[in-house]
DNA sequence: CTGAAAGCGCTTACAG
DNA sequence: CTGAAAGCGCTTACAG
């Protein structure tokens, strides 16, 4: 037939290499491994001609036959809301890699600003030897020392949600494109309020690099929207922070008309708004997606969430670990992804129990 | 450490069934996977005991032994905009899934149009002994009979972007919400223009179910968003024709403030209006997304459009197919995915050369 | 209908 | 430093 194209992978396998050179199998896979035992001009030689012969590891052959990877996963036991999210995509990727011989070992600390705990258990995965580690979001601060251990070791990590100052080899943040996120939160705003209107933003914290991107990325965009960028509050991600901020940013702002709540947390903005009868008048930005925020989707008081994608974010750190660990693969040590814009008419799509991409 | 939690899959084979039962290894293989050759008690009692001791099959181990799988894909040429990100989504599936011992056939059709060519391509799949068939959207009529002959060898088919009529047993349609899709865009549009302004909507075809289902969802949203819903026009995919209906409908809706574009084809309707200087009055809602339509959101001229993410629904019929032909787990007839918002703010998120997800 | 053997492509002790 | 052998968990001819 016209038009017909095949694509076959004519596979080149080690024993190909070992015929190609007259070198034994064992030899050959030290020297592409990278193991002790080689002198140096056999691995090259075997590398060169690897190389040339166009060979590429068979993942599932090799995970077949070698020890199992374990990953170590440290999550906090704090807001299950969004940790569960994360938990949801590592598991359902691991899952998948079942068969490849992946398994995981989840250690749970208390709270998102447990630094020493945080520190002790990473210590505890060395003692285990974990192949590699996901550290899950928390306000974390000095835990340096023990992110140099699994550096030293060579141990892989990968880091969720947040970002971490020092870059490593071998390590990558996940998260969110803050400045991104900002300016989209700001253009949505623009649609439903007129010129200058006055708008406000809640954040978490403003120690936290990527909650002052979501501030950058608003105030950049909210010029070109022409609304008035009003004040930024902190509302430690606590709720009822969040209600009293939003009592007082009613009382204190003239012409209010929208509020950009950067973080998970719009439950108590919405919760004040929603007694004094104010949802009209006020449109609300969220961030990400639980119960309550679904909830108040469909009732359109918030008009809209960025949803940061948790799931997709776990799944993405176990695969980046994986072709580490397997293909000696090397990620960039920031991935930033973009969320996704929920709305009343497509919020029941994001079923966050079951599946999410 | 308190607080830890390991999860080891401790593995069951078909050597353990073999041990438990006192059979061969050959045997519990044909009872397993549904082959002639053993007695229907000896089955039974497999079967039984496999999923007592809960055993899983091993696809890396399977995939090392079995015969290749070969999908073979039919693509119209015409539309390449969109037809390879189609493409791009399959590729990178297939190609995640080589080490599983899978690889692909490509067979092209001139048009979105060719039901003759498609039925001869269908026969030709059957002749190369193709294991499954992935089939690439066109405005298919009269195919039933090809599909038949597919039906009848139990070659598996997974329908991208469009519907069929017909619901056969292993066969599986893929695409947007378009009932969803349509409500989202007037959501988003009443966002955007007063109560009582007038819209208008394209769509490609009045016959297609799924063009259809976006007209219906716009015009049950379009009530609760106040705005009066003045005509739906086909375009029939033809640049040229959907400028000249937007002449049309400027030139005989008095009032009318939004179009909702309802296929990518939105290129002739924004063509009109920049020419025309009308852009500010006019709030336009497209669908899908590629260069052109890339430039005309940065511009701030389409608004928002619905991106149909057929990278990912490329992705999930290779993914469909293989749980199929390895696992033997059907999937329903139909899946219906959400589109992605996608605005001026996060446009560059949608890298379409490279990654979409 | 049932079974013994070889092989898929790799890694891992172990011996030389 | 180098190599021969066994094994990971399955499937596939082939023989009985």
């Amino acid at each position: 037939v016209e038009g017909k194209v095949i694509i076959i992978m004519k596979r080149v396998t080690v024993k190909d290499i070992a015929n190609e050179l007259n070198i034994s199998l064992s030899t050959i896979n030290k020297a592409l491994t990278g193991k002790k035992g080689v002198s140096e001009q056999t691995r090259t030689n075997v590398l060169k001609t690897a190389e040339i012969m166009g060979y590429k590891v068979n993942k599932v052959a090799q995970s077949l036959a070698r020890k199992s990877i374990n990953i170590g996963i440290i999550i906090p036991k704090s807001w299950p809301q969004i940790h569960n999210l994360f938990k949801h995509g590592i598991n359902k990727e691991i899952e998948r890699l079942s068969d490849y011989n992946v398994y995981s070992t989840y250690y749970e600390v208390s709270d998102m600003y447990s630094n020493i705990e945080t520190m002790k258990i990473i210590e505890q995965c060395i003692k285990d030897e974990v192949s590699a580690v996901i550290l899950c979001p928390g306000y974390y601060a000095d835990i340096e020392n023990g992110l140099l251990k699994l550096q030293k070791r060579e141990i892989p990590l990968v880091i969720l949600g947040t970002d971490i100052r020092k870059k490593f080899d071998r390590f990558t943040c996940i998260r969110t494109d803050g400045l991104r996120s900002g300016s989209m939160a700001a253009e949505l705003l623009g649609w439903q309020i007129k010129d200058n209107s006055s708008v406000a933003v809640l954040i978490g914290n403003k120690d936290l690099k990527d909650h002052n991107d979501k501030v950058e990325g608003f105030v950049k965009e909210s010029k070109i929207q022409k609304f008035i960028m009003a004040g930024v509050f902190e509302h430690q991600d606590e709720i009822d922070l969040s209600y009293i901020l939003t009592k007082k940013i009613i009382r204190e702002i003239t012409n209010i008309k929208g509020i950009y709540v950067a973080t998970g947390n719009s439950i108590g903005v919405c919760k004040y708004l929603e007694e004094k009868g104010l949802t009209d008048n006020i449109s609300i930005i969220a961030t990400d997606l639980y119960k309550e925020i679904k909830q108040y989707i469909k009732k359109g008081i918030i008009k809209a969430t960025l949803f940061q994608n948790q799931v997709t974010q776990g799944e993405k750190a176990v695969k980046i670990i994986f072709s580490l660990l397997t293909e000696n693969k090397k990620a960039p040590s920031e991935i930033l992804i973009s969320p996704s814009i929920i709305i009343k008419n497509n919020v029941d799509f994001f079923d966050l129990d079951n599946e999410n991409s």
